[in-house]
DNA sequence: TATCAACAGTTGAGGCCGCAACTAAATTAT
DNA sequence: ATAATTTAGTTGCGGCCTCAACTGTTGATA
């Protein structure tokens, strides 16, 4: 086994068990985790649009549609047409939404510190950097070919 | 924005741009990637139950039944009766399940190895270890509540 | 031995997700 | 100005996934 695909299925094992935790956590607050995500990304950039949050969680756009008109009908979320682009939306937080994420995310900080006190400090920084290392080479890789 | 967030939004990242091109990998030899792992893991311990593999899988049994099922119609892997334990199944690949893992494998690993080029062979050395134990950390944690 | 709890696997309901095909608006090219 | 292309968003389809409820088997206990 190579190295590299080591790495791969830590990678992997470790999404799967923080992921796990997470429906879990959300689920406690009526949210998906994918919905949650919705909530965080809209509350650091409102007004954004359904496709530029579809590149942030680097999933369909179609997804997007679904997911925010499910938000907007639990009254999370309002989905308002764009000013200048008659094509285009724009996605921000109810007042009970900005609600809801602050509460979740409080969570979210909390459980992360708990679950992460594996490591040190210094341990913590320069891990940080090797994955942001790591994930811009993947990004720039996004439309390559596998081999 | 704390170290541990940052950590955990790289990972989630990461994951994600991982599993998007493993789907358009697998997609080309019609499986996705959780059909992949099962071919991949009953490659590796042939005879396992169904809950074991649901356990690997960090996913619900329910999920480990329609797959096998799945793969089973395609001729990929075969069902067997446990041989003392009426309740239980032992799976198994069929020949051409193992042809189809061998071939998914040997892509996977190419493609593996070019999206982990970013890093020398002593930082993937670091990496690993470090992964792993965050690894055995959380999966001490699995049954913790959340704080 | 008779009962009861634990366990392996299945099913139905319902949410999540990508893909392909579509509509309508904006942009570019002729 | 008009036509062709690109873009934002939606919908139908089908696969994936968890959860709760269920069947049947095994193992522990009284």
């Amino acid at each position: 086994m190579s190295e590299t695909a080591d790495i791969y299925n830590l990678l992997k094992d470790i999404f799967f068990l923080l992921d796990d935790g997470d429906r879990r956590l959300f689920g406690g607050y009526n949210l998906s985790v994918s919905r949650f995500y919705i909530l965080w990304h809209l509350g650091n950039e409102p007004g954004i649009s359904s496709r530029q949050l579809s590149d942030l969680m680097i999933c369909d756009k179609s997804n997007i549609t679904r997911l925010t008109k499910g938000l907007e009908a639990d009254g999370l979320v309002t989905r308002q047409p764009h000013e200048s682009d008659g094509r285009a939306l724009r996605l921000y937080l109810t007042a009970e939404g900005e609600f809801v994420r602050q509460k979740a995310l409080e969570s979210h900080l909390a459980y992360n510190e708990q679950r992460f006190n594996y490591f040190s400090i210094n341990e913590q920084q320069s891990l940080q950097e090797q994955l942001l290392g790591l994930k811009e080479s993947l990004f720039g890789q996004l439309y390559e070919q596998p081999a």
